[in-house]
DNA sequence: CCGCTCCACTTGCAAAAAGCAAGTGATCTC
DNA sequence: GAGATCACTTGCTTTTTGCAAGTGGAGCGG
């Protein structure tokens, strides 16, 4: 896609692009996720060309999201998901929930999860507060500090929503007399 | 990326990548997400080629994601997210989640996100099973149903999960003897 | 032990997309 | 009406994809 630094950026999701940040990459974990381990099932399933199969699979593994398993007999060997690679379901869950509330029509056929044990649908994703508020958008604020400290050592970004939060006004336009 | 249809396909992942699967869209997003709305605004912020940037915001405004409205004086538009648009918000606290707790030293500055009111950290998101517990990717399965209609009229998608899940051997390896 | 198949790649090449710089036209300010 | 800003376009180069065909090693059957 692009070979800026993503991968030094302070935000998270930059960082997250700099490794699966690509559609195919995305189709080859939720495929893993569902057990699929080996080169040829991937190139089945997904359809995409060997050779950008074979590029996003070293990738991952340099990244450690899968790890070679050389197990059993033969010149096959799996790729398999490590506690990183695992723990990226949430992200796919929740793509999973968009897609399935905006990107369908009430007839259309569609695949879904269910809890394996009970055979019920999950419970929708939301990101919520510590006291149970669900939080949109508008309700969270950046702020920046070191990965290993507690948040309370944070200082906050400077971004759109929190200058328009502050008193005098959002964004003057910029020929306009005085501001801030 | 590719023009294969996965606008098409029953699996609602495949259907989001068809209309967000690239990192600039994911960074337009986050940014939209902190209150940005104009053109230079994105521009600057991420730092793609304006050519790019037209192409990005206008398929985001065509499917729906964002609605340009003219409201104030002068030429300048602005790109303000439909409640789809904002719906994706959940999608990209998962990957900041993800990002944060597998892509920083602790050492380094991080943008981390905090209830504006409280100044707290969100609850971590995970997807849970209806009564509670947590669902990893083994304890879930994948089954076919109509959009609008309950999952109890669900039909099994047949994944290596399943395979491996059913009794009689997963995939009998084509060469050996006998195993399980 | 020699073809045969399967598997995970490579290679080569054409086509598509990204990246860059410069330009356009509309609007607003002074 | 000169100058600035904004949201694009256009043209061109570089990079990445997509596809098809080929490679090399391991196992197997005869």
């Amino acid at each position: 896609m692009k070979r800026r630094e993503l991968g030094r950026s302070p935000c998270p999701i930059d960082r997250s692009l700099h490794e699966v940040g690509d559609a195919w990459t995305f189709q080859i974990l939720r495929d893993a996720m569902h057990g699929v381990t080996r080169f040829t099932d991937f190139s089945k399933s997904i359809g995409l060309a060997t050779n950008i199969l074979t590029a996003r699979l070293q990738k991952l593994v340099a990244v450690g999201i899968f790890e070679i398993h050389e197990s059993d007999l033969g010149n096959s060997h799996e790729y398999v998901l490590t506690e990183k690679g695992r723990d990226f379901h949430t992200v796919l869950a929740a793509m999973r929930q968009w897609g399935l509330k905006h990107l369908f029509d009430d007839d259309e056929p569609v695949h879904r999860v269910i809890d394996a044990r009970t055979g019920r649908q999950p419970r929708p994703l939301t990101l919520t507060a510590e006291d149970g508020r669900e939080l949109s958008p508008e309700d969270i604020l950046l702020v920046r500090s070191r990965a290993a400290d507690p948040i309370e050592t944070a200082l906050p970004v400077d971004t759109p929503r929190r200058r328009a939060a502050r008193p005098g006004r959002p964004r003057p336009r910029q020929h306009s007399a005085v501001q801030d």
